[in-house]
DNA sequence: GTGGCTGCTTGATCAGAATCAAGAAATATT
DNA sequence: AATATTTCTTGATTCTGATCAAGCAGCCAC
């Protein structure tokens, strides 16, 4: 299963799989496991092997800001905070019982020391995460769940639509119109 | 005036700038010159000594939707086709006659050689550039100007209002009568 | 089962920003 | 200097999505 985690990121021999297999830690993490707690310094990558989690932040009103879903196989973690190494302002959390890969940033120094492949991480540490900025201000409801749709549909599968609606950063009441809409056209 | 581009970066010892000063190049860049082409694969970094730049991206129907603005004593760079070397889908061009230093990845990858101070390069390119992503869809137009009235008052002594609205993702009505409501304000 | 909670849908209204339109001011060109 | 072009402002209208409100369906606990 490690191996999926490399395939995701570029090309790698079976040395540099061994060398990976050893550095990353397997976690079995329960629904509403915390990864990353707001104010804490981000120092991991996570792979979600199965399951699901999402990433979130709270609002001073105290409303669940969602930042990012995480289906199988995806990388995520909080890339300001990691890169920079100041304390993260939102939270990972699984949202069912998941399996996931815990890469730590002294792991990815030591593997980058042992093998050149792994640079390769540098430019997924250097990417937004999975989906996440591809939902600028340009964009409508319509076409946001157009994309939902079309490139991450499993989303629908697992997380209910009110936290689609909020990581799509749309009402629930627009969602459920915009699905309407959609479904009336086909 | 290479000091100042890494003292916006981290901390370098004068044999640290030394070695930088030996691996950037000075460019004096006329007003329009364009720095990247769409379709490029991005090999640098530059960093603005004086003068202003901006990115943009053509959408189909040929408008520009500018996407960075730089003024002196900044880095700008297209942190995506830099970090996964892929094409480009921006440009980045002069606004007005510059000076720019320019880095090149070969340059980091030989600084990063010979000194581990230049590791901190990496924390620059795993960056969003200069405010490029807090406007995220969150924020009202009235946030959005305050926001570079606070932060980046030099823009508006340089661009048109017109280039700052659409940096902005607002139009220019919008972004005059916010002016005009934020004067009336004080 | 009943009651209560949560998630989803549907309708009515409201507000904010885009669009459309015109004119004024500033800048560039001759 | 005169004209042309671009930028900025102001007004009227339209439209999209948020908000407010109500009702329904599914699910869990008791």
């Amino acid at each position: 299963m490690q191996a999926n985690a490399l395939d995701t990121i570029g090309t790698f021999n079976a040395a540099d799989k061994a060398l990976f297999e050893k550095e990353v830690k397997i976690r079995h993490v329960d629904k509403g496991e915390v990864l990353l707690r707001e104010g804490m310094v981000a120092n991991s990558l996570f792979f979600n092997v199965n399951g699901a989690a999402f990433q979130y932040s709270l609002s001073p009103s105290g409303a669940e800001n969602i930042t990012g879903l995480y289906m199988a196989n995806e990388w995520f973690y909080n890339p300001s905070s990691l890169a920079a190494q100041t304390p993260s302002h939102s939270f990972i959390a699984a949202y069912v019982d998941s399996i996931v890969l815990e890469l730590s940033i002294q792991s990815i120094h030591t593997l980058i020391y042992k093998s050149a492949a792994f640079f390769q991480f540098n430019s997924l540490i250097a990417q937004p995460t999975t989906g996440a900025y591809f939902f600028d201000n340009t964009l409508t409801p319509i076409q946001k769940y157009a994309y939902i749709l079309e490139h991450r549909p499993a989303l629908l599968q697992v997380f209910p639509l009110k936290m689609i609606a909020a990581y799509l950063k749309i009402t629930p009441e627009t969602l459920s119109r915009v699905r309407e809409k959609l479904a009336r056209a086909d």
